[in-house]
RNA sequence: GGCGACGUACCCAAGUGGUAAGGGAGAGGUCUGCAAAACCUUUAUGCGGCGGUUCGAAUCCGCCCGUCGCCUCCA
């Protein structure tokens, strides 16, 4: 059993064998940074982030680069559009830098707020206008790129696996009634590797065809080449850019090399509202920030994790709901073989919970495809299974609560990227003041029950309740959560 | 118009030939002063429709209906 991929070049699951045995070289299209994540940066990010921690966990090296597209993205059309950071920083009067610098920063915040873990590299497209350059260069000299006008074209007619990802060729893009008539073009289908700056362009850099800027595909291709090599392992991003990026960023990386650029290309899917895709142009998009205000960063992980990459993911507030309680359900089961450790006995019959058999489950769910929703699915039937065996009265030994512990930190924790019960809770003999005033007013309202003053000791829980604090009597004594 | 997906219960969502995972909601129950939480049980003879292949189909094939994505920027 081992994990096998589905691979959008050749449209078939594959078993995944890296380029060198233990190591794997992956890059994630990043986003262009004008503007604050939004619910499906948190999808495709989040999805990415469990494949990186799960070929970790299998042992690979996994070197993780994703870049910051900071230059070069336009808003509109390949050759009529303007560059997305240089558009917002006219409006705000700052420069194109300190727009690309301030949405990096959110970027990173909400990504840390989903605990998903950074990539080992995150180059910014400013950054490596060199390299650009010099792979434009390359593609010129090998006659797979023109000069036109002070820009720099691909030459889609000369590489013949153009249209290999996406399944569309350059003949068919000339059928489409949007392809624009650029008279600089050989082909409607060429696209800019560099373009010329207008009077007024704020981000320009000299090239040997003048002053300008890079196009938006050569990006990825100079940067995964310079920190990867010529043939990396793996290439995500979004189904959305599929065509024209990723197809683009093929054709000017296998000229340039003669080498294969991708082994596995790995496509997510997006997050539709009602529907239809949740975009920027679309308007229907919630950031991050609003959604983190009203459910916890965890709960949007979670939520992104029951569902599959490749799946769309339908947003909706009784969804999300319905995820917060199901994350509750695991974290309860969790908090209470936390409980029970204290007072667990030595002895016991530790076959009470085939582990073993749960692990597997999920370890199988993961290596097909990253089965993320089957997956969780094995933790919420760990978790029946334990609850079940704690209800059945027989306590459970020290040494087997101990493996189930580390089994959840293990699988939900390190791969799925769960920190389950990390809200403060407790019980008598936690440190913080703030537990020992909890034990105080726990203590009172226990006595004031066991004299049957039910409004004094319920106006004590209404309170407490008031200030987010939930009192929970339970057969074993009154415990506490947060209730956020 | 071209290319490509998808349609599974009230909602979200797994399942690519062997007789429908999981979560939420709903119902019943245990516990409780009440409540909350937790736990247990339960909830699709059915997988958009109609045909076909097969001993057997949500899964394969054909047609139809519906929804969506890409072809212009988007994770």
């Amino acid at each position: 059993m081992s994990l096998a991929l589905y691979n959008t070049l050749t449209r078939s699951r594959e078993p995944f064998v890296p380029l060198d045995q233990g190591r794997v070289r992956m890059y994630v299209c990043g986003p262009t940074v004008y503007g604050h994540s939004h619910l499906g940066h948190a999808k495709s990010y989040v999805s990415f982030d469990v494949i990186v921690r799960y070929l970790r966990f299998l042992g690979y090296q996994v070197l993780y680069v994703q870049n910051i597209t900071d230059v070069g993205h336009l808003s509109d059309d390949a050759d009529e559009g303007e560059d997305k950071i240089e558009n917002l920083s006219r409006t705000r009067q700052v420069h194109p830098m300190q727009i690309a610098e301030q949405y990096t920063h959110s970027y990173f915040e909400d990504m840390d707020a989903l605990n998903v873990i950074r990539p080992d590299i995150s180059p910014r497209a400013s950054g490596h206008v060199i390299e650009q350059i010099e792979m434009i260069r390359k593609l010129i000299n090998l006659g797979f790129a023109y000069e036109a006008n002070c820009s720099v074209y691909f030459d889609v007619q000369r590489f013949a696996g153009y249209g290999k990802l996406s399944g569309r060729r350059p003949e068919e893009l000339e059928a489409g009634a949007r392809v624009d008539v650029n008279p600089d073009k050989r082909h409607p289908g060429d696209f800019a590797l560099w373009k010329r700056a207008e009077k007024g362009h704020i981000m320009r850099w000299p090239s040997p065809w003048g002053e300008g800027f890079p196009g938006w595909h050569i990006e990825c291709s100079a940067m995964a080449m310079k920190y990867l090599g010529e043939s990396i392992d793996i290439h995500g991003g979004g189904l959305e850019n599929q065509f024209p990026h990723h197809e683009c960023e093929i054709a000017q990386s296998e000229a340039a090399t003669g080498r294969p650029f991708v082994r596995y290309w790995l496509h997510n899917n997006m997050v539709t509202v009602d529907g239809r895709k949740m975009g920027k142009s679309l308007g229907n998009f919630l950031t991050l920030k609003d959604a983190f205000v009203r459910w916890a960063p965890q709960v949007v992980r979670f939520f992104i994790l029951q569902s599959h990459y490749r799946s769309t993911l339908d947003f909706s507030e009784a969804a999300l709901e319905g995820a917060a309680k199901g994350l509750e359900r695991l974290n309860a089961a969790r908090r209470a073989v936390r409980d029970r450790l204290r007072e667990a006995p030595d002895q016991g019959s530790p076959g009470a919970v085939d582990l073993e058999k749960h692990r597997l489950a999920f370890l199988a769910a993961m290596n097909d495809d990253v089965n993320t929703p089957q997956a969780v699915a094995v933790l919420f039937e760990l978790s029946r299974e334990i609850n079940a065996a704690f209800s059945s009265g027989t306590p459970l030994p020290a040494a087997l609560l101990r493996e189930i512990d580390a089994l959840f930190e293990s699988l939900a924790g390190t791969v799925l990227g769960l920190t389950l019960e990390q809200a403060p809770s407790g019980r008598a003999g936690d440190q913080p003041l703030e537990s020992r005033l909890m034990d105080l007013l726990i203590a009172l309202r226990g006595t004031l029950r066991a004299q049957k003053l039910w409004p004094l000791a319920d106006m004590i829980r209404n309170g407490l309740s008031e200030a987010g604090v939930t009192l929970e009597d339970g057969k074993q004594g009154t415990t506490w959560k947060r209730t956020s």
